[in-house]
DNA sequence: TTGTACGCGTTATCAA
DNA sequence: TTGATAACGCGTACAA
């Protein structure tokens, strides 16, 4: 099915095809009858713009694209959708990609979204990246690279980022004034800065309360239920005491908890339970369970506003922010022993 | 700053623009030498494809857009997340759009992605939406438009959906069968097909049961928390009898739970609860929550198969598919009272 | 195996 | 207020 063009309104009412442009972006200097006329065929031949040819011709692309590691997880969700509700109505086209935790992934979509010649990138990278080349690349051809939730720790970009290690550091602080003083600890993958830092806060505040520290109490666990589940296990089965739990993700805590269900410990007389992210399961489960929250509407508005301060600034030279918000522990019952 | 284009790279090579164009697209009939060489030199100039040209000249767009009220809730980041995870990986460009609910966003984005000149539009349509025109115009540009849960009511076009109706009676029956006689149903907003055919499911069973209809017991409600605990909080100031409450949605049940909680009506022996879309919160409450099982992710995964079988098929004519998908009761404790 | 020449649909520039 | 023309960057038929 062949498309109709500028051309073909043009033939139809022997006007050049500049004129039947111009009318169509409703240029002042179309006479209202002509404009009219034009609009009226266009109509007519369920004529549509063709955008691909306007950005060749004016450069200006109004597209963004944004890669996460997955669009389903709830904060990656939410932050699409704030920077979505931002640009959109200015006109910007969102595209989406998936990286599943793979920098080859990530690789490939950077490649892609700079082929698409994208106005601005944001990311948050996987949980594998440890070179950041692809990123560089972004950079040296001049457009806007944005991190949110995890960020790659190069030169020339922005970030808006959660101050894992003071939130971390809260929640552990809260556990510790409820009387706990055998904290496990849900230890994520250190590639990831946010997970390096939420362990650094729980470390922290145990040495700033001359709390021991046990390597007994930290096992590696990744976020998922299951691996909450086999973590608390394993501390169950190896007899090793302990008087909370803080994971760096609300997942986990949620296996430990199914399991400690299951062996009849109480929550939070024997075992005091904390999270993070603030899953919504957090709130509506049996007990309530504390967490942070991260505030990811937040994130994705000033990482949106990041991008238009950048692209709506005359000059050429680019600013860079790195914004840190922080997070909000939000005391459940899972942790109230006082 | 000026993007390096083929004819930079020629330039310096001192080789056609054309053969550069070949050798940068792997093209056989290019001598290894050369391509080598050409692709050493556009590593070096950090030179990109530009693909609004290449899309301009070969008509191919390699895009498609994706339309839905809110892409965080989890039946629509689901679906999203399986026709990204499908069509990516041949090369495809999703491009997502959120309407709000709005119809007036919907014709708006429609247009957009039609003057993006996308290859196809999946979308799961508003509320509001009365008048289709807008869709039409899409099928009449000889692009495929695939629905997705919720569907209009047009020629030309694909469409997976649940079997709303079946999925309703297969709840409300269950009830039936756990002895409930009073069964109360937080009607959905009856523009939507899926609402429309939930509450028809419902009305069907108690008919087939021989249960009488109770309009009393028919209460309007909008998908939200906070809906359901009005709505529960209507029925009981009114001193309406009932013994179990269909919702069509997750939401509103949660709602009423909260409000039974705190009157310390027992749930499932006083009142026993069904919803509708196995949102995460129904399995880890409580008292887990009877609920119907979507698949979004074959929902998703048959939508992205009718995009490539149409794209893929030779011939001109396009072919439509609509179909419906089975939900899945999945019987909890809120409901189980044998 | 490589080069020449043109066109995809639009818009910007200049002239009328 | 309108028209003619060139150009955005690429891909391809055709020629060499």
């Amino acid at each position: 099915m062949k498309r109709v063009t500028i051309y073909d309104i043009s033939e139809i009412l022997n006007i050049s095809p500049s004129t039947v442009s111009r009318a169509l972006n409703d240029s002042p200097s179309v006479k209202t009858k002509t404009k009219e006329k034009i609009i009226e065929v266009a109509k007519q031949l369920n004529y549509f713009h063709n955008k691909t040819a306007s950005r060749l011709k004016t450069g200006k692309n109004n597209t963004v694209g944004i890669i996460v590691p997955y669009i389903n997880h709830s904060i990656f969700s939410a932050i699409i959708q704030v920077i979505e509700e931002i640009l959109a109505p200015l006109g910007y086209i969102i595209l989406i990609c998936q990286t599943y935790e793979k920098t080859v992934n990530e690789i490939k979509h950077i490649q892609s979204l700079l082929t698409n010649q994208v106005e601005c990138i944001f990311v948050s990278v996987t949980m594998e990246t440890i070179n950041y080349d692809h990123f560089k690349k972004v950079t040296s051809a001049g457009i806007p690279l944005i991190f949110f939730d995890r960020k790659a720790d190069i030169e020339n970009v922005s970030s808006v980022i959660l101050n894992d290690f003071k939130s971390a550091y809260k929640a552990t602080e809260h556990l510790i004034e409820q009387g706990c003083k055998r904290i496990a600890h849900f230890k994520g993958n250190q590639n990831l800065e946010i997970y390096r830092n939420r362990y650094d806060g729980y470390l922290k505040a145990l040495k700033d309360y001359k709390i021991p520290v046990d390597p007994d109490l930290i096992i590696s666990c990744k976020s998922s239920i299951e691996e909450g589940k086999r973590a608390f296990n394993e501390l169950y089965n190896a007899n090793i005491s302990l008087d909370a739990i803080f994971s760096p993700n609300d997942h986990a805590i949620l296996g430990a908890y199914q399991e400690i269900k299951n062996y009849n410990i109480k929550v939070p007389e024997e075992i005091a339970l904390v999270g993070f992210s603030n899953e919504i399961f957090t709130k509506y489960i049996e007990i309530p369970i504390t967490t942070v929250f991260q505030n990811p509407e937040l994130m994705g508005t000033k990482a949106a506003k990041f991008f238009l301060e950048q692209t709506n600034k005359e000059t050429t030279d680019i600013t860079h922010k790195n914004e840190i918000i922080e997070g909000t522990l939000l005391v459940r019952a899972s942790s109230k022993k006082r």
